[in-house]
DNA sequence: AAAGGTAATATGTTTGTACATAATAACTAT
DNA sequence: ATAGTTATTATGTACAAACATATTACCTTT
């Protein structure tokens, strides 16, 4: 086994564990309806205990990365990449979570006046310019999302930004703007040519657009973001309860 | 204290307590940020191991409705505003909200040996029937979603019930099952050739493809429906905060 | 060959115990 | 008084050890 886990380290062994199942689910170890090993061995192999392991499982499990299954086993769940709605994590981090590494083949940060929609959306002037970051981002060799996103002039971006960074965690820590309530609108359309070219995909080719709308803690709109994602590329989840 | 564990219950008693700490928390006996009772007293209380009562815990911090803080302890998390209620309209409710009048183009009703997906969902063996309900659905003059729901035979339909009715009424009131979660996966398709008749679009048009897992109280699986929707007739939207 | 019973094997449940750690409260020295 | 230290108290982490239970695989009986 490449990965091991070190006790001396402050990091909590379940939470060592959780990582390193994660890279190991990443890497196609156990991918695809694999079992992994039981249990009581993948302790031994760890070095924790089997109550320790578990606590590592039971998160995976819960997110949904895993199946657990009496007698049989414990394998990867098969899933499309997916975005829960509940949890707000950035579209990378979330990919992480999954264990796909996202490459980003285009970033475009540029000063534009604001369409119609982003102009009611924000409540501005049409002659206020807004920042717009255009992204194109997708696994190694594929493109899979265009993004667009338009922000609201009191956020203050300046435009030099390192937007390598997870999003929300750059707005709120260099901002202090907390994102805290989203809208978001999701339909399925036809690739023109632009979305066409950008996702390397044929003109008509089913496309899942998504808008959302994103407000602070004030119910301030700050964000106005728009997402081309290539069919069976993703799976957009939604949990409600009553 | 009202409710109490059963030590000889079937039921887990981690489960027991988890369900048990629910209540409290919707009788607001822990409600808005007051704090509950540590956990070894709480363990002590319940009769349980804080081990066990963790487990539960657990789940609802998971879940987000517990915050934990050292030293602090653990309270009930503040409500987010989320409308999450409104999700739980009908289709035809929802239509009738946006001004749109439904009309039924088509409605199946038959008895079906279970699909892999749908017999993995409902935990049932595969000789098992379950009943399946096909709807074609659309403003006046233009189909725009094919439906099918299969139902868990423990929901009791038997075919002859009115489903022009509002479903989960249908089911509530005659069957006295309620549905109390749902899990969506939202995504773009190519129309094949059975939606592309049903909707009368031609084949390799953008259908929005969505599922639905509908569980009741128990958690337990009652309703599996998936839908096609026609590119550009419907818009998913959601709402979410944090 | 089909039906039924049994063993094996994985996860599931539960407890008891111990020490670590973070945050506050209480105390102490300057 | 205030800064710094210490104690207290909650959750956090970790292990070992049993027994329960569901499901499959295998064996046995009819």
């Amino acid at each position: 086994m490449r990965y091991s886990i070190d006790h001396k380290s402050p990091i909590p062994l379940h939470a060592q564990a959780e990582t390193l199942l994660r890279q190991l689910i990443a890497e196609e170890e156990y991918q695809n309806g694999k079992i992994m090993p039981n249990e009581v061995e993948l302790a031994k192999m760890l070095a924790i205990s089997r109550t320790t392991l578990r606590q590592a499982i039971n998160k995976l499990v819960f997110e949904g990365l895993l199946v657990r299954k009496k007698r049989l086993g414990t394998k990867v769940a098969q899933a499309g990449v997916s975005s829960k709605s509940n949890n707000w994590l950035s579209f990378s981090q979330e990919m992480k979570l999954r264990g796909i590494t996202i490459r980003n083949f285009e970033l475009h940060v540029t000063w534009e006046m604001p369409n119609t929609e982003v102009m009611r959306f924000f409540e501005i002037k049409p002659d206020k310019q807004v920042l717009k970051m255009e992204r194109v981002r997708g696994k190694t060799d594929e493109p899979f999302v265009y993004f667009a996103s338009y922000f609201h002039p009191r956020v203050g971006l300046t435009g030099d930004e390192d937007f390598k960074r997870p999003l929300y965690e750059l707005l709120e820590h260099e901002h202090s703007v907390i994102a805290t309530l989203s809208k978001e609108e999701i339909s399925a359309i036809a690739a023109d040519k632009f979305i066409a070219e950008k996702l390397r995909v044929p003109i008509g080719s089913p496309i899942l657009f998504r808008k959302r709308f994103v407000f602070d803690q004030g119910e301030r709109p700050i964000e106005f973001n728009i997402g081309y994602y290539k069919a069976d590329s993703f799976v957009y989840t939604v949990e409600s309860s009553r």
